[in-house]
DNA sequence: TTTAATTGTTTGATATATAAAACAAAAGTA
DNA sequence: TACTTTTGTTTTATATATCAAACAATTAAA
């Protein structure tokens, strides 16, 4: 079982890479209305021969569309996988920075890297949860309010931890747990 | 500022690849008590080239040590590695099937995903989370009883949603929220 | 011990992703 | 229009990760 999740990793549809080409077509043609190959450049910091092959590839597989004076804009099917990867990163974004309680930086981080690699089930889990917990439930705001006082502290000497099953990862790391506030 | 984070992927200290030729050894030691290379093209569905090549690199960088029968095991920093994915592949999957209620066997294939991504903070502050909201604290059990009962439903029209900020990426998918019991 | 099977290495090939540099085409300027 | 700059493409090269097949070495079996 195991031994064969981890290869998953390349059979996503689309590489990191290339996934990333077509984010930032659509921040370019947000901000600033319109893409071309330079402006791609310039953003991801890659040379233009190596935009020119990938993004031609992209157009070739019919995520990207290039019009006649070669400005580039999503396709449909681009479009939805740029809105998959950005919910996706948005959510976790906020799952770790919000719920969590992880430095916003380090939360924008981890959720860029994992961003195109989580299904759509364990993200909209996530949503699910997320949306009980930020939510007026009474027991969901005393939850948070007891959670915001909360320290934990993963000694993990002999006895039995709460969380962990093998050795821990975190053991005498006291101070990544605690809260910058 | 986004724009740089998600070439980070790449200067993860390993290759996914890499990682999980360590990981294979480490099950095959802690399994069957020794690790050659054809053992890890089995385990790992590679054939022995492949495999030859990549441990001979992880043995020059130190990962791994091979003995005069060619046994191979892990290095003190292998097994660092190793640790810290596993807490971290361990860590997740928990999370995302005992908290976000994921099915357990996707929880373990996103885990897998992401495991050797994710900052050691992000992972810490989830362990904390984790020890709160699983503990005997009466917040905690009541947030969970209530939220088990809970069904979250993004219909997500023009109203303002709790959750999501642009268009929802679940929105009409309500089966995806659905807990199967 | 000689032969056969298994295991490990090397070589040649493919695929992706990149850079650098040469080249070509388009756009802007004088 | 002619020249210059900018933009895009192609080519050559590097690095990683893989396979297949040839080859070598080790191990097991007859």
């Amino acid at each position: 079982m195991i031994q064969n999740v981890w290869k998953k990793f390349d059979e996503i549809e689309l590489s990191h890479s290339s996934v990333h080409y077509l984010m930032a077509i659509h921040t370019l043609v947000t901000t600033q209305g319109y893409a071309r190959s330079i402006d791609i450049s310039n953003y991801l910091g890659l040379t233009r021969g190596s935009v020119s092959i990938t993004v031609n590839k992209l157009v070739a597989k019919g995520y990207i569309i290039e019009d006649k004076n070669r400005f580039f804009k999503l396709s449909d099917t681009g479009k939805q996988l740029v809105n998959a990867v950005l919910s996706k990163r948005r959510l976790f974004e906020r799952l770790l920075s919000e719920i969590m309680l992880v430095n916003p930086a380090i939360a924008e981080e981890d959720a860029c890297k994992i961003e195109h690699l989580v299904t759509k089930e364990s993200s909209a889990k996530i949503l699910s949860f997320m949306g009980f917990y930020l939510s007026d439930d009474p027991k969901a705001i005393a939850f948070r309010k007891a959670f915001s006082e909360y320290n934990y502290n993963c000694t993990h000497q002999d006895e039995h931890c709460d969380v962990c099953e093998l050795e821990c990862y975190f053991a005498g790391n006291e101070n990544y747990f605690r809260q910058e506030k």
